[in-house]
DNA sequence: ATGTATTTGACCAATGTGGTCAAAATATGT
DNA sequence: ACATATTTTGACCACATTGGTCAAATACAT
């Protein structure tokens, strides 16, 4: 199926999936431009219509890319026996940080798909809905008893799925007009906010390893 | 300056404006289109332009509208005098909600021009940036003793506006296939978050009206 | 009925679209 | 060194969409 741009060096791939990851979340499938893409990824459009034989096959390679190198990640590094909400976000957020170091608009990418509208790519989409939804199985089976006494954990998890998503969007959304995020302040901002959530929900003494 | 647009009736100017916000808002300044504005709004091509001389025209009047609005509703309705956080928080989430109602996107709108990139209106962008930090302005001079002993306030803040932010994102993600927001039950969430946020970081009894 | 203001949509040049293809460049095998 | 196969290129295409114009149609006022 993609025969021809899996031949190609790791290198070569992950400049064009990255140019289109960033095309594709940035725009939506249908005002994406294939022109943008090979000029970010600084190959021809020859080439690019060589790897994949339109942009409908491009799109679906990157979604069954993008979703297959989430779960597979999730497979080796959560552990579903762990209880601790927190340890359990920390994990994901391992991965979060470690992929979008080699693929930074990854997650950008998934969630715009999931919203994704156009008519073209709809019943791909719709099939593969179900595996994308990794993010609620997060919060499945967690140990409620770890939490404050008199805290609702529904509205909890929601509060912290906002601020890791906020100060996420924060992080992006500054270093968007620059280069690079710096990745070893975005992890630390990150390990501050979860402390302070876990200060703030759990019990003292729970989880302070 | 927009005389031709001003002697319309109110309805067609919202209907207009509407339709203008939502495209801009989506789209951003070079990729709206004024065809959907005219389709949004059921009016033609000859009277878009007869109201507002091109495309960057249009743009600045809807930015200096919004900024308008909101800027004296926010005058209007919240008391600066009051330095209790969540009171504050919801004169604005009052002012937000019934502001929606008339025009569903135009805080979208508004953020939306705040990041936005074409060289054609960052100029005029720039100029406007300053009377677009209301949102700054609402956490300032806030009475910091009301909040549990040992909470950090900068933190605390911050995650409260992350979850109004996270719930909002909801609610219009939620609602953007459907026809309409359902205001009677974004209010109601929107209060119940609020709630919990009091009680997670305030002191017992404090601020309990 | 006449003049004025508003509204319309066919029309335009310009730009951008996804995709093709013959030729050029490079790699491979002998 | 040569021939063959593979990869890469960018000029090119038909088509769609763009922001904007303008003469004609319509509505309104007197």
């Amino acid at each position: 199926m993609y025969a021809k741009f899996n031949k190609l060096s790791r290198e070569r791939r992950e400049v064009i999936i990255n140019a289109a990851l960033m095309e594709f979340a940035a725009k939506g499938y249908k005002d994406a431009s294939t022109n943008r893409i090979i000029e970010g990824a600084d190959i021809s459009k020859g080439s690019l219509f060589h790897y994949f034989k339109n942009k409908k096959q491009l799109f679906i390679y990157l979604l069954d890319f993008s979703i297959e190198k989430i779960v597979s990640e999730i497979k080796i590094r959560v552990d579903f026996a762990e209880k601790d909400l927190f340890k359990r976000i920390r994990q994901m957020v391992d991965i979060e940080l470690e992929l979008s170091q080699i693929y930074p608009t990854i997650f950008q990418f998934v969630e715009a798909a999931y919203f994704e509208q156009s008519v073209e790519v709809m019943h791909e989409l719709e099939e593969r809905k179900e595996s994308a939804l990794f993010t609620k199985k997060l919060f499945d089976d967690i140990d409620t008893s770890l939490f404050k006494k008199g805290i609702d954990a529904t509205q909890a998890i929601k509060v912290i799925w906002w601020s890791l998503d906020g100060l996420g969007r924060e992080i992006s959304k500054a270093h968007e007009h620059n280069r690079q995020i710096d990745y070893e302040q975005a992890t630390q901002e990150t390990e501050q906010l979860l402390q302070f959530l876990t200060e703030t929900f759990y019990q003292e003494g729970s989880s302070l390893a």
